[in-house]
DNA sequence: TTCATCTATTGACAAATTGCACATAGTGTG
DNA sequence: CACACTATGTGCAATTTGTCAATAGATGAA
């Protein structure tokens, strides 16, 4: 079954996981420069956020900002299209960064193990359960 | 609004990343024997799932058994307590648990690229943003 | 016996999270 | 004006997760 392993829980567009990339990985592209939504929105493709709904994005911007990770201002340059929210990540933010690597370094480490505790149960059993 | 914003992203417990590692853990440990839930719930600790709720448990097995990951009878040997339901992982089961292999193998380049451009980008910059 | 305690499973509901559809709005084009 | 494109934001339903409490058998102590 791709993309979904049953029927109850198709996940629609990103997986969960995928998810729970957005925070670190808005919180890295605003580290190297200041930036409005849209423009974020397809920079996450570098980290396979990709197809996301715009909303999302912005909830979880205006989230950060509550939280004191980013701070926003109107643009003041003419665009083609409505006024822009321009986002700058705070000391905060880049205290929260470092915090999301440490996160997913640990992450990292817990897929290791797991991945070495399966190939050697594999090699044990030849792949067969008892 | 039933989600409040104002959380800070200390989640109680375990991470949801962690939580997300559920199922593949039971499945791989069900590869290993049958077993019961009280059992599982003892050994996820080796895959770093610790203080889990049991129903979190067993819903996840009975969701598992819905999908036709696992099956399920009642053990027929005297415990000190109520009878148990032992759980067996099936042929679907294998393909599922393969598959989550493959999907946490994607997580962890994802986390490598993450980290990769992380580093970088402190190198470049000195560890400040413009 | 009655009570507490440990093992074991389950149900119900609240809380948190996410997806999606739609609303709003400025700008340029024919 | 009608339309397309850029850009941000709101509201709500659906899904997922966390927590609490109910049930229930076995065991041992008072």
């Amino acid at each position: 079954m791709p993309g979904g392993r049953g029927h109850r829980w198709r996940w629609r567009g990103c997986s969960r996981r995928m998810v729970r990339f957005l925070d670190p990985a808005l919180l890295l592209l605003l580290h190297r420069g200041r930036a409005h939504g849209y423009t974020l929105l397809e920079q996450l493709a570098e980290f396979g956020l990709e197809n996301l709904n715009p909303s999302v994005i912005y909830r979880a911007l205006r989230d950060m900002e509550d939280r004191g990770w980013v701070t926003s201002t109107w643009d003041e340059e003419q665009t083609q299209g409505p006024p822009r929210r321009v986002y700058s990540i705070t000391a905060a933010g880049d205290d929260a960064l470092a915090q999301w690597v440490q996160d997913l370094e640990e992450t990292r480490d817990l897929i290791n193990y797991f991945m070495a505790a399966y190939e050697q149960h594999m090699e044990e059993g030849e792949g067969e359960h008892h």
